[in-house]
DNA sequence: GTTCCTGCAAAAGCTTTGCAGAAGA
DNA sequence: TCTTCTGCAAAGCTTTTGCAGGAAC
């Protein structure tokens, strides 16, 4: 589902986030790529179209996103954060060896946390690990 | 329930790991504090009786035990790894506040990943952030 | 004009690597 | 003796911070 600029420009006027070029750049390439990029991905991506743009700004944008809750940040892969777009309900299967995502169904509704009666539970995260079937081969 | 040194030096050998005092210091303080360590915490608290240890061989030790399954590596929080020696079925809160982790109890087992047939899942992880009770007041 | 945004450079923090000396079999 | 382990120092990476120039309102 390919989102005018028009569209996105709304979307982040509605969060109080000033539209500008750069931020409307990073959320059409999370709306259009939904691969859980790492922030390099998205930089190396759209450096090509906006050469001037930086690794900080990357970085800023998601954190603001991210604040707004406009995206997850998953802190499933060791090395970087993976940013994801999606909300519907679905874990995330991690490869050891290639580290690709994975998305698969599950009602994180059915998940509930006895012993949690206290606690304010904003995110619920499902993640597996191993080796995915291509790294099997 | 507390180990014994010989317990313990027991375990490592029979996972090939030769039981140095370095080693044997750090699982027994894992299987003492179940509170999900960082790297850190288990330096500081291990330097007070071995001053000569260093940070290195934490973590050389630690992902030595994360190859022989004697810890699970946890990506949960974003900055830094946690170690869990604790291998039942659990789910952890993680406070976005204090970073403070919890454990909560959590059928695994139920917990199926359809769509993943060819895949070989070795570890499944469940965790939910928000506000602990603590913070919240 | 004033506020907000961008991006360079530098810094900070976690983790790994290289290597020499020490310890253990 | 020979292999393995330890720990210092340095390097590598991701992420954050400070700040100056630029853009937007």
């Amino acid at each position: 589902m390919k989102e005018s600029i028009k569209e996105i420009s709304k979307l982040l006027s509605e969060k109080d986030i000033r539209p500008s070029h750069q931020r409307i750049k990073i959320l059409e390439y999370l709306m259009d790529n939904r691969i859980h990029p790492t922030v390099d991905m998205i930089y190396n991506e759209l450096h090509e179209e906006i050469p001037t743009l930086s690794k900080t700004t990357v970085y800023n944008t998601l954190n603001l996103f991210d604040e707004v809750d406009l995206v997850t940040t998953l802190s499933i892969d060791d090395n970087e954060a993976r940013y994801d777009i999606v909300t519907e309900n679905h874990g995330h299967f991690i490869c050891k060896e290639c580290s690709e995502i994975y998305d698969f169904p599950i009602d994180m509704n059915s998940l509930f946390g006895n012993q949690l009666n206290d606690f304010n539970i904003q995110e619920k995260h499902v993640y597996f690990n191993g080796i995915c079937p291509r790294c099997s081969k």
